[in-house]
DNA sequence: AGGCAATGAATGAACATTCATTCTCAGGGG
DNA sequence: CCCCTGAGAATGAATGTTCATTCATTGCCT
């Protein structure tokens, strides 16, 4: 029966740590990493401040657990998206709606607050980069791929292309995140029209200056 | 001589009060907004903590103090751009060099900081959007004058336009406070690409997506 | 002298963390 | 069937620290 008791502890000390990341990002994206209290979380959790030091040593661990939560879901989101059998341009628009303008308010805060705990805790730091890069290289070899099938112009080059679309998406979040009024249908049909010219080619270096003004 | 005794009073007030802003600037880049004490605040501004209410009431009125001067910064760095008489592409690529690329890592921290502080600080919050309404409006102009001397294609959206520029800006803040290696070149090049682009017409509704294959 | 600036120790509140205590519940013996 | 026991879970009051804010005092200039 070691088994199941270990089994069983192992469940309960999971479902643990889910709920109170689960709280935490709600209480944080209230009231910020570092005036969220401890007693907000525990009161998120339904549970008391002590009790949250049985699954995590400290209010830090917490933030960082959640942090590593939140990156692992942006990666596993252009995981899904690379994974794609569709007409890519599509696959990429489906995954902006779901993964971009389908979030809630409060997920764009705690995406931009996570950017700010980077700005100081290195270890925050280190998660935001490595899943930067991971998106990044991702991000390349689906342009490369589309150049392949013949769905974006030859002339695009891919690695630009990745760090334009990051950009992008970031600036998205920032501006969900802070504007009340953001408009998601109207944000939507702009972003569709920025990745269809960016399959087209809009981007290839120096190329679209000449047809400025002819 | 009361007038030159109100005068004097006045410049050390706005002196102490420019002061200790740069001051808490250092700080709260590197700390949070949070995390930072009044201590750090009056080290770096080289006096003491008590004397920081002479100038101040409160923290908080530091905070939104800067977080004022910050915004009314970017305020009119884009109001000089909408002045310039040169050709207005050539002057928006200079912007984006002098206000973006040419900051120094911690003002874009600082900038995310205000983004985080603006999901919880109702007064911050109306300050983010009220310069993000005066960008946009400044910005729709300029491409509306783009337009009228032939320096845009005909088929660009202002409004449209303005909003994706906001966007892409945002996203270049946040990448430059977040990136340890964000290379400057490199992404100056890509923001002229991405500029040259938009104003070749290639965000222009619909029009973009027969091109990309055909 | 006298007022203005500045100091830094003192105050009190808020908070993360700890820990003695209480609760819950599964199992077993009467 | 009921009571006991003990271990893991949970509580919440206590602790010690950190910090914003205040204020009595000191220095400085005219």
């Amino acid at each position: 029966m070691s088994f199941n008791t270990l089994s069983t502890s192992r469940r309960t000390a999971d479902e643990r740590r889910e709920r109170i990341l689960d709280a935490a990002e709600r209480a944080f994206a209230a009231h910020g990493f570092h005036a969220a209290t401890m007693q907000h979380v525990a009161e998120a959790a339904g549970m008391s401040a002590g009790n949250l030091y049985r699954t995590f040593p400290s209010k830090e661990a917490i933030v960082e657990g959640l942090c590593a939560l939140d990156q692992a879901e942006g990666a596993r989101a252009f995981a899904d998206l690379l994974a794609a059998d569709r007409d890519i341009v599509e696959a990429v628009c489906a995954g902006l709606r779901e993964h971009v303008f389908g979030k809630p308010r409060e997920k764009a805060r705690m995406i931009v607050e996570i950017w700010a705990e980077a700005g100081r805790n290195p270890r925050v730091a280190e998660m935001t980069r490595s899943t930067d890069a991971q998106v990044l290289a991702g991000l390349e070899r689906l342009f490369e791929a589309a150049k392949a099938v013949g769905a974006a112009s030859p002339a695009l080059d891919p690695r630009i292309a990745a760090r334009f679309f990051l950009t992008f998406v970031a600036g998205l979040f920032r501006r969900m995140a802070t504007e009340s009024d953001f408009d998601r249908e109207a944000e939507t049909a702009m972003a569709v029209g920025v990745l269809k010219a960016l399959f087209a080619g809009a981007l290839a270096a120096g190329a679209s200056a000449e047809e400025a003004i002819g």
